[in-house]
DNA sequence: TTGAAAGCGCTACCAC
DNA sequence: GTGGTAGCGCTTTCAA
């Protein structure tokens, strides 16, 4: 039943040699034939031969060697790290990975948690890719950004909640969440706005600006903000609930739909009331968040569409030099419901 | 305050050769230096002398270069594809890159949509990775594992619901969670049992396999398996709980929990009891879930952890033509709570 | 202890 | 139309 490879395992690899041998033509050839050439003109025969011993050697050219003779690669490198992301998130990458495929660069996802800041460039740049796309969460030192540019990097872009000056920069502001969450409240006339924290790690680069985004809400309306850790358990949630009448406030932002979900019921199993007591707003605007009583208030994320972002990349590449650029790419809408 | 770029875009990339040359030596000795070549001596000073030289042209070995000369790379590809993944599959897959990265192995996810699953195995093994692992959205033939490991790799690994004949398979079997779900509802006596099959393209790949469980586990016992298609949006699940007296069910596993609450809810809107007319059970258990009116019933579900398949890759590349092993990655155990 | 040189697989220039 | 060949950046054997 076992396929058994039958194939001697240690066949050297067919080279371009291989094929031009079994076609009876040079390397060469072998090479204006399969690159379908157009500054040489090969008569049909031939082009057919070296096809055909290409496909019976299963010759496929090797990557590194073309684009060491070429001088340059077509690499797009993303380096990633371990992260909370979302659906979100997920999309806009995969589009953007499908628009700039479609312009001809070979994207590659390079896994970069624990790589220490300072020798991530250099791993990166071993790579040389002709652009990089570098996620906030591994601060880029202009050093950095030099050596990678250095090494043939067109475009450095980073892409996180703050732009970083000297870098092109795709910027994802989460203040602005934290700050629509509370002009939601403000609206609705709360002033003693509690902002849950989540103490999950990896989390806090996210909650942070956040807070300081409904801060600079409340700032001129002269409402207080309070800061509420908070871990993403029953318990946690719960004794925060307890010591809820002695917090004083009359709304909270939950930081996302979930907490706010999680917080919600233990509000509501504390007795205190959603919305009289407390109003309550969450974020991502999740199916889930309707399906409460009382629907829950959130505010909606969009990400920029990717297509032009990776003509952008495309365009950074094209004219490297240009002065850095930030593009915002987080719109965010208040959805006020039940809960708010 | 912008840092312009000052340095003159186009100074070529410095190559060994320019640090031999700056540090007065060969290019031989960088190499010997750079690389802390066990083989040879070379004196201290000449070592500073070389690491001054490198540093100050922010020199960086060109990773191409290097793996052409060594006639093989530590490279393993992961293509990926667009694809609704929870945070499960992401700790996995960060998991398994970390695991490999500390055996040495350079992991690069390669965004493979929309690739002719025909020619996918060309565009990989053009990179010529010493191992990949494909995931089973993109059929691997007998013919395109041929080629790759033709062109180098020496594991060639799918990873998905279902094994590849004839190759290594990391597999998640879905049917497991149909079974244990529609096992957990046939305890509590239920018989006439609806499964949810989403609407939503790209679910079909685990939704099915999951119906197949469920049916493999109600056939002993007589139980009537019945799908249920449902679109995750309001309307649907409410259309769907409007003729839910009319398909005459008892229970339900609802695909996972998020459309679990959602039917849940539309039944309930709709003056169906859960669980007494109908017990409901999801899968992925949720935090959320166990803050639900009743509390939602669940299958707990586990990948194994990555380190051994990090483990197992490393052994495969380093024994190739092994008889194709498979895996089970998946772990399931039902939850029990008030809405079954 | 260091250097010279070959060669990995490929493309592009220049001869024939 | 086709072939010879140099050279991309690197490592490594062999000689000095």
């Amino acid at each position: 039943m076992s396929q058994l490879p039958n194939q001697p395992a240690q066949r050297p690899v067919p080279t371009s040699a291989d094929v031009a041998r079994l076609a009876g033509v040079s390397r060469a050839t072998v090479s204006y034939v399969l690159n379908n050439s157009p500054t040489v003109r090969i008569s049909e025969s031939t082009r057919r031969r070296v096809r055909e011993a290409a496909t019976e050697l299963g010759y496929v050219p090797h990557a590194a060697a073309r684009s060491l003779r070429a001088g340059h690669t077509r690499m797009v490198l993303l380096p990633t790290v371990a992260f909370p992301t979302g659906p979100l998130h997920h999309r806009f990458f995969h589009e953007l990975e499908s628009g700039l495929r479609r312009l001809d660069y070979t994207v590659v996802q390079y896994g970069s948690t624990g790589l220490d800041p300072d020798d991530a460039p250099r791993v990166w740049a071993e790579l040389r890719p002709v652009a990089v796309i570098a996620p906030g969460t591994i601060p880029l030192t202009p050093q950095g950004t030099g050596l990678l540019r250095r090494s043939g990097a067109k475009a450095v872009i980073t892409l996180g909640p703050r732009p970083v000056p000297g870098a092109h920069a795709l910027v994802m502001d989460q203040r602005e969440v934290g700050s629509c969450a509370v002009g939601l409240l403000l609206e609705r006339g709360r002033r003693r706005i509690g902002v849950v924290m989540p103490e999950e790690s990896g989390l806090a680069l996210f909650a942070e600006p956040r807070l300081t985004g409904a801060r600079q809400a409340a700032q001129p309306h002269g409402a207080r903000i309070e800061p509420l850790p908070l871990r993403y358990e029953e318990e946690s949630a719960a004794r925060l609930a307890d010591r809820w009448r002695t917090l004083d406030l009359d709304a909270v932002f939950a930081y996302n739909d979930e907490y706010a979900m999680l917080l919600m019921r233990a509000l509501q199993d504390a007795g205190i009331d959603v919305p009289r007591e407390t109003a309550v707003v969450g974020a991502d605007d999740l199916m889930l968040g309707r399906l409460l009583r009382p629907r829950l208030s959130t505010v909606r994320m969009e990400l920029a569409t990717a297509q032009p972002l990776a003509d952008l990349v495309d365009r950074l590449v094209r004219h490297p030099g240009c002065a850095p650029e930030h593009h915002d790419l987080l719109r965010v809408g208040a959805v006020g419901r039940e809960s708010a």
